[in-house]
Formats: structure tokens, C-alpha cells, sequence
RNA sequence: GGGCGAUUAACUCAGCGGUUAGAGUGCCACCUUCACACGGUGGAAGUCGCAGGUUCGAGUCCUGCAUCGCCCA
């Protein structure tokens, strides 16, 4: 950067290996990306950065939508703003568990001790195949998915300083550390202490093999095959009739029959009690809106709990609770005759449901579906002691239905009552006020670009039919801060919860004791126990912008970084990330987290499918780089609009690359003509014309990034230095900046108009191609302007022109353009190149098309290398027709030395 | 089933009420040219998914339909 710039000494090519490694090392060295802490509010921009699940790799749709982020930064970065752009990791949560588990090949036993200084290696292919995962305790579990996480964090961090990301990296975070689980515990003790989150024992999705509970927002619909089973049930005091449901295994958890008030087939049952086939309970016959008389047979079991709307029946008719399902998805032992389990047969449904105890719920169903085909077990009899027929009416009727699965599971949700913590989202009694239409009207306080992905998130806040359940049965997350005393007989209190003082965070209740108790008494009576669930993880992510602004902690930074100014994100994360932070600083400071989100679209494949690691779809990102250069890989990202799906297309980045080389060797070009450049000596009409022509670039550009448009910017900035720089008026000056045509006072107009116009087109460009931009503005620009790196100088402003008049013929160079294209099209026509020599060239026009082109006619024939000339005004012409070449003479070869 | 988006040249995409629809890539022809062959010049290439409608005028607005994708049931 010191030494003084020579032409000489530039390579033929760009090294763009060579200057990214540079210019990062630079830049972090003189923290020219670093949030100053001391500036105000009003001259902030924060930006509430994505923390990517630390999975191992990254892939190009991470690379486009961070990079997009960046280019938005840039630019604000450019225009004066204190920039707060820190980069966290998301490393908490099942992903990490799942990859710890199978890179150590291990599984957690909390039962087991802590193993002092236990040392694993990676497991091989052999091992994990041959041998069952070793059991390590849970604190060596989280030791060893610190360890991973951390290795991770490393790689990803190389990767986003390659492409270029001016992350302030002093300001990083990971949502397990010590200040992210401190602030995610406050936000517990906060949301607590407003009567936001409750703790109960009620029904909950279950992941059968995570073995835990999951929220709405990560639960998916996957159409799958099932059937119908048409099942008879005998009404008591005589008759029958033949519900339709797709699982006959929850039989035994059966605890009413609902049909809609209207059905005339099914009326006059409403009211008594029925009985079911095998198990001989009488259970209610009620009413229900709910029921689609169209579905099945019109007329249905409810059983605790096959769906959510058997919840739903549960709750609102108070009907008893018979959970059959355990939490690893297996029948549990019950015992028909007792209160909870009544039969009118107690020996024939024990005899029964002892075949189905301990079966997972598939074989269940089988073995449930044989027992139907007996008669004996109808209930249809008068005494419901047997039939005529067998309860199950003829064979299961395949269908294709929906059904609830975890999004990273396997098999379906169940739905199984266990003691969970949740935050309010539906209006209660406890409220005083629907928090969905708050959360509505939060939507509507923030700008969405692009604005229809609003909808989306107003979709899901109508869609809301559960609140929020944060506990996981995992281990490697956020502990909930919270212990239970143990009665004196042992048993668990859990109505009263013991809390930590909020400067006691972060915990770890289950291995440190409450305050003001010894950790002696856990587990014994009169004691106490900590809680061992951790936080959903996007109880904690759902707190970027509170993690970063060190809410409650440090006041005076939070005021200066909350609300943010853009949260970047993508388009299937909007009812969980974007959704939840949107509660979370609504409940916790009646704040938006952010003025504006910014929602990247998805990198599709070839065959238009989404690029995801599960997928195997995925292009990884270094061979991309090291072939078509970090600048190259960005122009490609940019190009696409927010919201926008793009298929992969490598030959963008060619396109991305071969613009790194242009801007390169014109800049060479420009930048080592001898001379002083000053705006005040732009003169010639053409030069006023390019200046004229790029204030009006400056102005679009401007635009364009205030609506977040920066693909719009770039093509735009792209178009102009290729179109109307370098292939048009950089040939048109030559002549004058060699000093072979015009004054010396032209001489200086020409290089003083290119190199003004390259400063422009560097710092327009800066934002997409730091470091090609960065390292031609190194060679004379930075010195010259006084800003040592061109991302701390400023965005381009039309104004900074003001000194260059307006040309009198604002389309000169237009002009100038089509003599000079209509004269190569000639050349080519006749198969010359365009360098050879024209020593006679006779062109039409029109009357005031000559007149116009005359004050610029001797810069655009000395490029077209033309001798002699005739200029004539053709009536029949019009200034449409622009210029004809009537005749053209075109020296040989080797004539072109003599030019 | 409800909501949202996409559908423009072989490919990737601009254009979103106003003259004969654009760019880049690819293709074809030509050109080693003094910043650049990691170039340049020129060319061919589209009934703007389909059908109606509004308008003096419609890829551009409206209504249906089709296909693809996403979100939600």
C-alpha cells in the first residue's frame, strides 16, 4: 500500500488468491469493520446476523444470503453508518447433538459419572458399524460438543473471510456460550415474572426416538399412506354403529365418540354412552362442529390423544385422561377395572391389551387389527359380551393423509401428556389482550422485502393453535433455570418452582444448587432437584438481537443496537426465527427487534430443488472460489433479488469473473496515464457527456439500495462500465490522453473525466467486489482521496460533480457510440478487425445528426482509425437512422503501424 | 383444501402501462487490437405459459385455467 503505484510492475493477470488473502489480513489488522461503541444510535446500522447451525459445512445458499447481507453493509458502511454486524453460532441443540454422537460414535447416559479428562477420536466407518455407540455421561456429552462446535466455528470463519464478509469478528457469539445462556435465562425470568410462561402437565407433540417435546413451528405435514379401519361399537341399552379411524391401536385409550349435531345418521345417539369392542368402556357419545361428516362414517373415537383435535374434545368436554402411548412409543402396562381404566369386562380387556403391552405402536395396530376380526370381542351383544360379527367391518380402506412429523424425525409425532414449560401465544384468562393481533400489528411495524413474504408470516400468527412449549428432553442446550423442592415423601413439587435471583446467571440446576441451599440436598426429601430440560433452541435464538445489544446487562449499549435495523433471513424460517424474536421483544420491551427483514431466496438445482445438505444436492463453495475468485462468487449472489428462488448457474460466475479481469486491466490502463486529474478540467463534450451520463448511474444505484435492490444496482453499475466505459468512451479518449489529438487542455480533460469516473464505478462497485475494487483503489486512489481502504470512503453522491457543467449535448456520447459502431460494423462486414486503418470513409446522415456529431467527430474517427473522412447530410434521413456508411476503405494489415 | 410466488431467446435472468421486447451466457461468422484472448466486433435467435377482459395502447393491470415451487391445513 506504500509503494507508489507503477504500472510496470502489475502482472499481466489479477492474482486474486494472492489479494484476498491479503486484503482480508488487512482489513482485520486495522479494524476497518469494527463497531464504534461511541457513536450514536441515529448513526447505527445493526444487523441481526443469521448464526448458522454449525453442522460442518457450508454450502452456496449460505454464501448467497450472507453475502447479500454484506453487500448491504457495504453500502451503508459507504454512506457514513457505524456498522454492527457481528456473526454468531448456532451450535446448540439437536443438530450438534446428533452430529457429536455419530462423529465420536457415542450416545448420552445421564445416569452415568462424569469421566475426568475423557479423551475421544473421531470415529471410523469400522467402528461405527462393528461396535454399539459407548455411553458417556451427560457432562462429558457437552464437553464433547463444545469440542466439535468449536472446530466448526473455525471453518465456517475461514469460509466468510474468503468471500469477503466485513463481519466485526470481536463481536461473536455462540448461543450456548456463558452470555447467550445468561441472556436466555433472563428472558425466562422476565417472561416468568409477567405471567408469560407457565409450566404444566398437559398433551405435547413427542418425538418418540429424540424423546422429546417439540413446538408447533418445528412440527411438518408429510403425506403418507394409512387406511381406514371401520370399527363397530355397541350403545348402551342396545344398538350400534361404526366409527372410521386410522388408528385402531389407541383403542384402549378411547374416552368418547363424537359426530357432528347435524347428522341425521348419527342424532339419535347423541347423549348415551358407547362401548367399546375388546375393552368394554363405556365412553360418551357427544356433538362436535369439528367433525367432517363427509370424512369416514361421519362418527368417531376420541382417545388421549391421536390428534390434536382429541385434545381439543379432551379439553373443552372434560373428558378422563387414558394415556396408552409411552415416551419411547411403545403401549405401557395399564390394568382395565380400575377408576381411570373402567371396562365392563375387566378380565377379557386385561387379557387383551397384555398382548399389546410393550408393542410399538405399527405392531400394535397389527395385533389390535386381528383381535377385530373376532367376533367375540364385539360389543355389539346385549350384554356387550360378544356379537354377530366381528367389530372390524371389512378390510382397512387405504388412503393417503397427512400426518404430524418432528421436521428432523422420523416417525410420527405422538401426542403424550408430560410436564412442559410454555409461552403464552393464544389468548387465556391470564392475558389481557390476544397476543396474536399484537403480533399481527408487530408485522405490520416492520418493512418485509420483499413485501409479500408478509403473508407469510401473518399466515402462520392465524395459524396459531398452541402456545409456545421451550422445554426439550435433550442435552446439549440452554439449562431452564429452575429447580423443584422434594416433599418429604420424596415426591417432586413442581407448583412451586425455585427460580435464581437474576445475578445468579447462567445456571445449571442440575449442577449447582439453588441459592441458599446446599448442594447436599438434591434428591433428597425435603430437598430439592434441578430441572433437567434445556430450552428449545429457538428460545435462545429467538434473542439475536438481545444477545448482541447485552440487554439488562449493559443498558447504554442495548439502547444504541435494539431495535435493530435489518434482520437477514430465509423464507422457511420466518414462522420460527423471525416469528419468535418478533414475540420475544414484544413481550419483553413492547419493541419490533428490527425496522426491517430481509428475506434471501433459496439456490435451487438444476432440477429446481431446493440445495440443502439432506438434499445431497449442495455445491460446496472453495472450488468455486479458488476458480471463478471471491469477487466473482459475490457478483454471482448478487445478482439475484431478495426473495428470489434461483437455480445454480456456474456460468454467472464466469460472467462475475470476467468482470474482476475488466475492471482490472482498465484500471491499469487508466490509472497509469501520466498526469493530474482534476474534475475542473473535464471540458470536452464528450468527457461532460460521461460524467452527465454517470451522475445519473450514481442516482439510480442510490436508489436502488434503499429498497434493497442491490441486484438491481449492480447491473446497472455493470452495464455502464462495460457498455458505456470501457468499450466506448475509453476508446473514444485515447487519442487525447496519448496526446495525439487536441490541446494539452483536452489531453487533461480526457484522463481527468476517466479517472474521475473510475473513482465513481470503484466505490459503486465496492459493496459487490471488495477486493478488487479495494486493491486498484490501493494503487493511487487511496492516497489521492484520503481514505486508505475504499469501503471507509464514501458511497458516490451526485453532488461531488458538481464542478463538471452539464454538457450541452447530454446524448454526445450516444452519439458518438453509433458513428463508432456503424464504422466497426463495417470493418466487420468486410471481415477486417476492427484495428485496421480506414483511409477513406464516407458517412450519411442526417442534417442534424451531422451538426451534432461534429464537435465530437475527430475523437471518434481517431478510434475508429480512420485517415480521411466525408461527413454528408442526407435529406431522406431522419436522426433514427443514425449514420450510414456509404463507402469505406479499409487498409491492409500491415498498414496499422502507420497509425 | 387455503395463502404466496414463479412461468419472457437454447440457458440464467432484467423489464411490470407507451415507439419494431432487453442483457449476459451459449451458438454462428470474423478479428491476436498498442488496458484486457481471463479479450474484441458483428450476427442469428422470443406468437413474453394458455384463454378471456379493461385500455387509444398490455410480458406489464383484472378474471379464469394450466404447470412448477414454497408456506399452511
Amino acid at each position: 500500500m506504500d509503494e507508489p503505484f507503477d504500472i510496470e510492475r502489475l502482472p499481466l493477470h489479477f492474482d486474486s488468491a494472492q489479494a484476498e488473502a491479503k486484503w482480508d489480513a488487512l482489513w482485520s489488522a486495522q479494524r476497518i469493520y469494527a463497531w464504534d461503541p461511541s457513536r450514536p444510535r441515529e448513526e447505527t446500522f445493526v444487523v441481526d446476523t443469521p448464526p448458522p447451525t454449525v453442522s460442518g459445512s457450508l454450502h452456496m445458499g449460505h454464501v448467497f444470503s450472507y453475502t447479500h447481507t454484506d453487500i448491504v453493509v457495504r453500502q451503508r458502511r459507504m454512506r457514513g453508518m457505524n456498522i454492527f454486524y457481528p456473526m454468531g453460532w448456532d451450535d446448540n441443540g439437536l443438530p450438534t447433538e446428533r452430529r457429536v454422537q455419530n462423529y465420536f460414535h457415542i450416545r448420552c447416559d445421564p445416569s452415568l459419572p462424569y469421566e475426568e479428562g475423557l479423551v475421544l477420536e473421531m470415529a471410523d466407518e469400522a467402528t461405527r458399524r462393528s461396535s454399539k455407540p459407548r455411553p458417556v455421561s451427560r457432562r462429558n456429552f457437552i464437553e464433547l460438543c463444545h469440542r466439535v462446535t468449536q472446530e466448526d466455528e473455525k471453518a465456517f470463519e475461514a469460509l466468510f473471510r474468503r468471500i469477503g464478509l466485513s463481519v466485526d469478528w470481536s463481536q461473536s457469539y455462540a448461543t450456548i456460550d456463558a452470555h447467550s445462556r445468561r441472556i436466555a435465562q433472563l428472558s425466562f425470568l422476565d417472561l416468568y415474572q409477567k405471567g408469560l410462561i407457565y409450566h404444566s402437565e398437559s398433551p405435547t407433540l413427542w418425538d418418540i426416538d429424540f424423546q422429546t417435546a417439540v413446538a408447533q413451528a418445528e412440527v411438518e405435514d408429510r403425506v403418507k399412506p394409512g387406511a381406514y379401519h371401520e370399527i363397530t361399537f355397541g350403545v348402551e341399552g342396545g344398538g350400534s354403529f361404526t366409527i372410521a379411524t386410522t388408528r385402531p391401536e389407541l383403542l384402549p385409550a378411547c374416552v368418547g365418540v363424537c359426530t357432528h349435531p347435524e347428522d341425521a345418521r348419527h342424532r339419535h345417539l347423541i347423549g348415551k354412552r358407547a362401548i367399546t369392542p375388546i375393552f368394554r368402556v363405556p365412553v360418551p357419545i357427544f356433538a362436535s362442529e369439528l367433525v367432517d361428516p363427509q370424512k369416514g362414517t361421519g362418527i368417531l373415537m376420541v382417545c388421549t390423544f391421536g390428534d390434536l383435535t382429541d385434545v381439543e374434545w379432551w379439553r373443552t368436554h372434560k373428558l378422563p385422561l387414558r394415556p396408552i402411548i409411552e415416551r419411547n412409543g411403545t403401549l405401557k402396562p395399564i390394568t382395565f377395572g380400575s377408576d381411570l381404566f373402567p371396562s365392563l369386562n375387566p378380565q377379557k380387556a386385561n387379557d387383551a391389551y397384555r398382548q399389546l403391552t410393550g408393542l410399538s405402536v405399527a405392531e400394535a395396530r397389527r395385533r389390535i387389527v386381528e383381535m377385530l376380526r373376532d367376533p367375540s370381542h364385539s360389543a355389539t351383544g346385549p350384554d356387550h359380551q360378544g356379537g354377530d360379527f366381528a367389530p372390524l367391518r371389512g378390510d382397512p380402506k387405504p388412503i393417503q393423509h397427512p400426518v404430524k412429523h418432528y421436521e428432523k424425525g422420523e416417525r410420527p409425532l405422538e401426542i403424550v401428556p408430560t410436564w412442559q414449560w410454555f409461552v403464552r401465544l393464544l389468548p387465556s384468562p391470564e392475558l389481557a389482550f390476544d397476543p396474536r393481533a399484537a403480533f399481527i400489528e408487530q408485522g405490520q411495524a416492520i418493512q418485509w422485502w420483499p413485501e409479500f413474504m408478509r403473508a407469510r408470516y401473518e399466515n402462520w400468527v392465524q395459524g396459531l393453535h398452541s402456545d409456545w412449549c421451550i422445554s426439550r428432553q435433550r442435552y446439549f442446550g440452554v439449562p431452564i433455570p429452575v429447580w423443584y423442592p422434594l416433599r418429604e415423601d420424596g415426591s417432586i413439587d413442581r407448583e412451586h418452582p425455585i427460580l435464581p435471583p437474576p445475578e445468579a446467571l447462567p445456571v445449571d440446576p442440575m449442577s449447582e444448587p439453588p441459592p441458599g441451599r446446599s448442594e447436599s440436598e438434591r434428591g433428597k426429601p425435603g430437598g430439592f432437584v434441578g430441572e433437567a430440560d434445556v430450552f428449545d433452541t429457538w428460545f435462545t435464538s429467538s434473542l439475536t438481537p438481545q444477545i448482541s445489544s447485552h440487554w439488562v446487562l449493559d443498558p447504554e449499549r442495548h439502547r444504541k443496537l435494539f431495535p435493530g435495523d435489518i434482520r437477514p433471513q430465509s423464507h422457511e424460517i420466518i414462522r420460527t426465527w423471525a416469528f419468535y424474536t418478533i414475540v420475544k421483544a414484544f413481550f419483553h420491551e413492547r419493541s419490533v427487534p428490527w425496522r426491517h427483514v430481509l428475506i434471501s431466496g433459496w439456490i435451487l438445482d438444476p432440477d429446481r430443488k431446493k440445495m440443502s445438505k439432506s438434499a445431497g444436492n449442495v455445491v460446496t463453495p472453495v472450488r468455486l472460489i479458488d476458480e471463478y475468485t471471491a469477487d466473482g462468487v459475490r457478483y454471482w449472489a448478487a445478482s439475484a433479488k431478495l426473495g428470489m428462488d434461483t437455480a445454480f448457474d456456474e456460468k454467472v460466475l464466469k460472467v462475475g469473473k470476467r468482470l474482476v479481469t475488466k475492471i482490472y486491466n482498465a484500471s491499469k490502463f487508466i490509472l497509469s496515464q501520466k498526469g493530474e486529474a482534476s474534475l475542473e478540467a473535464i471540458a470536452h463534450p464528450l468527457d461532460r457527456a460521461l460524467i452527465h451520463e454517470l451522475r445519473g448511474l450514481i442516482e439510480r444505484a442510490s436508489q436502488a439500495f434503499e429498497a434493497f435492490d442491490f441486484a438491481h444496482a449492480l447491473m446497472e453499475t455493470e452495464h455502464f462500465f462495460w457498455s458505456r466505459l470501457t468499450d466506448s468512451y475509453l476508446e473514444f479518449a485515447k487519442g487525447r490522453v496519448r496526446g495525439l489529438l487536441g490541446s494539452k487542455a483536452m489531453q487533461q480533460s480526457a484522463l481527468s473525466t476517466l479517472e474521475s469516473a473510475l473513482d465513481v464505478l470503484l466505490r459503486l462497485f465496492a459493496p459487490f467486489l471488495p477486493f478488487i475494487t479495494e486493491e486498484v483503489w490501493s494503487w493511487k486512489l487511496a492516497k489521492k482521496r484520503g481514505f486508505p481502504s475504499i469501503h471507509r470512503a464514501p458511497w458516490p453522491e451526485v453532488g461531488e460533480l458538481s464542478a463538471v457543467p452539464s454538457p450541452e449535448d447530454p446524448e454526445a456520447l450516444e452519439i458518438g457510440i453509433r458513428l463508432y459502431s456503424a464504422i466497426n460494423k463495417a470493418k466487420t462486414q468486410r471481415q477486417a478487425s476492427v484495428g485496421r486503418v480506414v483511409p477513406f470513409v464516407q458517412i450519411a446522415a442526417s442534417e442534424g445528426l451531422v451538426q451534432r456529431v461534429e464537435p465530437i467527430l475527430a475523437d471518434i474517427l481517431f478510434a475508429a482509425r480512420v485517415e480521411k473522412h466525408a461527413l454528408v447530410a442526407r435529406p431522406h434521413l431522419s436522426e433514427a437512422d443514425g449514420f450510414v456508411i456509404e463507402a469505406i476503405e479499409i487498409a491492409p494489415k500491415d498498414m496499422r503501424e502507420e497509425a
